[in-house]
DNA sequence: ACCTTTATCCAAACCGCTTTGGATGCCAAC
DNA sequence: GTTGGCATCCAAAGCGGTTTGGATAAAGGT
């Protein structure tokens, strides 16, 4: 073994043979091969100031030439950290989130990854994800989880507070802003702008297309939406307000009948962009045309497949990155992480009021 | 302490109790209040038959009680199995198969969640995709990963078999289909039989819209394209294909400026539904009629927020469901897994071909 | 010249679990 | 009455790291 050793002069051989042989080497025969303690080896690969820095170098280029990556199953027992953050997504709120979901995750995933942090990602029936928390916080899966799309009558926070495993909300949890860590977009302002600027250009008949209104950012939308209309002494009339899973086709169907009323709306208020999609379609299946005699705002996520951009963007919309949202999210967990006495702390994102081709005055 | 443990004559006691400390009891503790060794107990939870079945139920009883739930780390640690798999995004290949891929991984996550894995997704910058692989494999990380997206060009499973790590693909590397374990589409044959149904109906101008055809699954429905026009001595005119990220603007926009030549296509076959979206919309600028006017087949990857469903479907299209096979890829991963020695082995999907509104006879 | 730092390095304990290689007691068999 | 076989259970040795509590030698202080 030693003269196999020997014999390669270029320390590329030997990195190229271990992962031929998909063979690692561990800190024992690291630390054997350099004639150290497995002590001054891991300290120095580990930057601890009691290593001369002749023996550093002399560790990190063996280390390199055998291509040594510390276990990290080993490692995390040893520290008692397991270096990862839970995203528990039931399939039922997975279904109806998808993109966004995504999109934030992605951003999540950038940070975790700058900061050596893994994520794992548990998609479990609804009736499982309590269990699906318990396991993350007593096998010691992660170090902390998100909690996706809070709910009006959330509960999730209060079990992890019991658990004792930090975490942070995408959103807001009424009643708990002050006790929990979260970062949100200001829903209720946003939509309070676009309806204002509807109510400016003339409309006065406008439908709310919403995501389900048990969810907490749906509801805050809505609000944002009345208060508008509200400050004008106008009241919303709730056969134009349809709320449920943000689809194409509930854009779209609901449209179809809404412009087939005998009062129809002139102006859409819709939460996702992929339903305002659909909402553009029943526009053109009625034979009106968007922008002209039937206005259409959306919020906008920002998601990469779905790029709302260009000079003069297709939909007028209220938009807000959430792909940035989880980058932020990510950076407040593992600060929550690394000082657990910190309090909690959040962040208020503002959504862009950008005007495009999909908005222009009551005809 | 003891005195504590015997107030309680309830279980829930204990349990809710350790939760609420977030404090959980490790098999030390445990096989220690049970009067029994570690071993014994270990062996106990873990259906090892060299236990009595009285002591059995025993330690069952207790643990319940206690809530006890081993370390996943030592557990890994001391099995050398790390229990998950690996998902390695790329973040240019993530901007691209979003939603598609997010629904693959809801499949995925599914079957492994039935069988105790943990899904582990590791977002990184393209150049550093390979290192990502490799940290997986030699810090131990997964026991398994799949690949994502293959190129025409392939290299990843070069080096996942080097690094002797178990790995399954999400379609199929070209030249690597005997050596390798996959799962994918028939996209040739299903963009085969969209094209025979579009000249069935009289069209001989139809445009295709594919994805980035350095990706192995656009080519293949390229070629299946190409193939049915040539069957009846037809040629694609280049002017009528264009590949790209499969956006929603990347339907419209080409759908206008097709639609606005001095011999448009009176057909669109499209390799996503975000894309035919986009084309339905450039149809309806132009002042056509989606499905009379102009027919558009598109394939269908059964996204949950994109249903095509109904009693007649808004598209026409070849369907197939991502999410299952991101079932089934995991089922094959995990199979593999099992049983290192097994020799690789493939699924093969068939697309179903979906009549919806959007298909008529050629003008 | 002697004692205290200081800079390096090491042996061994530990993290919490699985697993190997017995030990023990009991009963049927010779 | 010894022996062999079973059924149970256990002590201890890993797994591969980190970390504690020195040990050793060189440097500095008086």
């Amino acid at each position: 073994m030693s003269d196999f050793f020997r014999s390669g002069s270029k320390g590329r051989t030997f990195k190229a043979f271990w992962d031929e042989m998909g063979n690692s080497v561990n800190l024992k025969e690291l630390s054997q091969r350099l004639q150290l303690s497995q002590t001054t080896v891991s300290r120095a690969l580990n930057g601890y100031p009691e290593v001369s820095p002749a023996t550093r170098a002399r560790v990190a280029e063996m280390a390199e030439q055998l291509g040594y990556m510390p276990n990290s199953q080993a490692r995390r027992l040893a520290t008692g950290r397991s270096m990862a953050i839970g995203h528990v997504i039931p399939r039922s709120i997975h279904e109806m989130m998808n993109p966004i979901f995504l999109e934030f995750i992605a951003g999540a995933g950038e940070t975790y990854s700058k900061h050596g942090y893994d994520m794992i990602l548990s998609v479990v029936e609804d009736a499982d994800e309590e269990e699906a928390y318990r396991q993350i916080a007593t096998r010691k899966k992660a170090d902390g989880v998100i909690i996706h799309g809070p709910s009006r009558t959330e509960h999730r926070h209060k079990l992890l507070q019991g658990l004792n495993l930090p975490f942070v909300v995408h959103g807001r949890i009424p009643g708990a802003e002050e006790e929990t860590s979260w970062i949100d977009m200001n829903n209720r302002r946003a939509f309070e702008r676009a309806t204002n600027l509807l109510l400016d250009l003339g409309h006065t008949r406008i439908a709310l297309l919403n995501g389900l209104e048990y969810m907490d950012f749906a509801h805050r939308r809505r609000e944002g939406f009345e208060n508008a209309l509200a400050a004008r002494n106008l009241t919303a009339d709730p056969e134009l307000m349809r709320s449920a899973d943000m689809t194409e086709p509930f854009g779209c169907d609901n449209a179809i009948s809404m412009l087939r009323l005998d009062n129809p709306p002139t102006a859409f208020l819709v939460s996702s962009m992929i339903t305002a999609i659909g909402v553009a379609r029943a526009v053109g299946q009625c034979g009106l045309q968007t922008g002209k005699d039937v206005s259409i705002i959306t919020h906008d996520d920002a998601l990469s497949f779905l790029p709302n951009s260009g000079e003069v963007p297709i939909f007028t919309c209220t938009r807000s990155s959430v792909r940035y949202a989880g980058q932020k999210a990510a950076e407040l967990l593992l600060d929550m992480i690394s000082d657990p006495f910190q309090k909690p702390s959040s962040l208020h994102l503002d959504a862009e009021l950008i005007i495009g081709q999909s908005t222009g005055p009551a005809p």
